[in-house]
DNA sequence: TTGACATGCAAGTAAATGCTTGCATATTAT
DNA sequence: ATAATATGCAAGCATTTACTTGCATGTCAA
């Protein structure tokens, strides 16, 4: 699993929104995502390619149709590498944070 | 908050090493956390900017050194506004697109 | 007060990114 | 068989991004 393809997937409002499309109704072809968005069917194509290869979104070939199907794995992996690690003290690293910045500016008790 | 700015700051592996150099010793100066990087002062200078830019990141300035902090309150939302919300229904998810693959090669119940 | 240290500012550049357009291919429907 | 539909491929272009280098500024210490 590559963690940098999947942040840079995720860089993008466009793809955010192809996901939260997909969040919506799952298993939408091309055409139907394109509807939703205001750019060419190949900026969508380009986007959609970067949200495979970040395994976000999973394709399945259905005759001359490409359905997309949502995989939130990666996200959660995201969670779990990222997200958890520095949650652990999240309020201590605030209050030592605030203690810090109290401190530089006034003598508050 | 910005969400687009945290997602664009997490983006580069640079920027999320110096998440973690901050992550496993609070309060870095400039030349301290340039030390571990391979690239000139600007640089690291320059992703600290986006990293506080997207509010990930606080300073405090001592003197003539500029302290960093590391505010994980942005990761949090972006987990409670995406992760959390694609979570929901994880297995689910994965069950129906499991399903939806097997079908479409064979026809097993 | 002078020199060393910590940092900022700004211009320049190479590479990556997001998007478009034109044409090609494969599948379905009439 | 032919036309319409769904998609792919590839070249081109403008903007953004990551990085460097050179010089300026402010702070501390001898």
């Amino acid at each position: 699993m590559d963690i940098d393809k999947v942040f840079k997937a995720l860089a993008d409002p466009t793809r955010r929104r192809l996901l939260d499309q997909l969040h919506s109704e799952s298993g939408q072809t091309l055409t139907a995502l394109c509807e939703h968005m205001d750019m060419s069917r190949q900026a969508v194509t380009q986007h959609l390619q970067q949200l495979e290869e970040a395994n976000l979104v999973a394709i399945v070939w259905q005759g001359r149709e490409k359905l997309h199907y949502l995989n939130p794995v990666p996200l959660h992996e995201i969670y779990t590498r990222w997200i958890e690690k520095f949650e652990h003290g999240r309020l201590d690293a605030l209050h030592n944070l605030k203690q810090r910045l109290e401190g530089d500016d006034n003598d508050k008790t």
